[in-house]
DNA sequence: GTATGATTTAAACGAACGTTTGAAATAGGG
DNA sequence: CCCTATTTCAAACGTTCGTTTAAATCATAC
């Protein structure tokens, strides 16, 4: 009879969003367990400690986002011909699209955020972490990306997946505030939308001419 | 006959420098004033609190930054004639160039991390502080790259404004790991290769044709 | 019903933090 | 040299943090 999820799970919710809106410095546990509804003993019976939370705040939403890439690039490699805008889009669209909740309807980007905020921290624990969760998605989507642009410099594939990267990352991160950024010029756009303007921005940056002076040759 | 800085510019040096590598909330007084060689009361002494020390290690990187860039704008339109390109490296120089350290002649990026660091920071006080220098800066360049790029929608500039923006901080917070982050691909490049990698990154999608499907109607 | 393991609870711990204090040291002008 | 204002210093303050503890509670199977 009892739905409410239970403390393991109701504590994730509750760090997920707290992390994503006050970093995870400036989260405590004491708000995380009260947020929750549960003690504050509960992290440290449930994960060990708070860095261990936090590792599991992230596996449990990236693992799905990773997943859903591969499958979706194996999809396309197994389909044969494919283009510049579908790898994109199979790389791009998972972590936009994981954050929109079907159950309250609602699409708050607080796994976006989180996400968005972890990969410019100077914190070493969650750069590993990311990275490690990363590497075969980075093995896999750039080789794929090298055979779609073969006669891109490698190293320079590699910058530009960065820049990709970063516009992703920052984009998830600060897209809430969009409006007061931009003065309100810009309203908050729904992640279909994002996707839909984010994809082709990166293509053609991927397509871009390479800088006709040398590369980092001295 | 003392050539050594004074405790204030020791402290905004060690700040910086820390701050970068280690975040805002991940660094404490103490290691601060240790680094810079002063008491743990000078910084409440010089500064008044933590929290306005930020604000001075930011104000003194940023105003030089923010001024260089609205005078090469000046300078581009003034000289009638500009492409996408050079306002783009109007916008996007400065940044880097600034943390490059003329007197020991390396390219350290403390400044550029920091920022980058701080873009997608939670902390509200910081965004704000960031947005206020930013106002002038962005309608000067959203307006002129309007007036480069004419079929486009000024909700997709913005937006694709933001997407150059995330490059531009990712890509200085996280460079100095390109070597880990690419499993040993990537070599860190120095400021001016970054440079010239970026520009025609951003150029490039800012000049992409606006996806087919209708924006953010309904 | 009772025994057993899992979970929750209130309370406390030591450590680290930003900040404050008042005295000591320093520097410059008369 | 002395006076004054500025700067530095060691020490302590109160708060908050993550973590630990041991008892209380709950759930489940026998």
């Amino acid at each position: 009879m009892e739905t409410r999820p239970d403390t393991k799970e109701r504590i994730l919710d509750a760090a997920e969003l707290l992390f994503a809106e006050q970093g995870f410095a400036g989260t405590s546990l004491r708000a995380i367990t009260t947020a929750a509804g549960a003690n504050l003993a509960a992290v440290n019976y449930h994960f060990g400690s708070k860095e261990s939370l936090i590792d599991a705040v992230f596996s449990r939403r990236l693992e799905p986002i990773n997943r859903e890439r591969l499958e979706w690039l194996d999809r396309l490699e197994a389909a044969g011909e494919t283009s510049l805008e579908e790898l994109l889009e199979a790389f791009i669209a998972p972590p936009l699209r994981v954050s929109q909740d079907p159950v309250e309807g609602k699409s708050l980007l607080h796994v976006a955020q989180m996400i968005g905020h972890a990969t410019s921290r100077p914190d070493s624990r969650i750069k590993e972490l990311l990275m490690h969760q990363f590497e075969t998605i980075f093995e896999r989507f750039t080789a794929a990306l090298a055979e779609q642009l073969p006669e891109l410099d490698r190293a320079e594939l590699l910058w530009r997946f960065l820049f990709m990267l970063g516009s992703m990352a920052h984009t998830m991160a600060i897209s809430q505030d969009i409006k007061r950024f931009t003065r309100g010029l810009c309203e908050p756009r729904d992640v279909e939308g994002l996707i839909r303007s984010m994809v082709p921005f990166a293509a053609a940056g991927f397509r871009a001419p390479v800088p006709a002076t040398g590369g980092d040759v001295k």
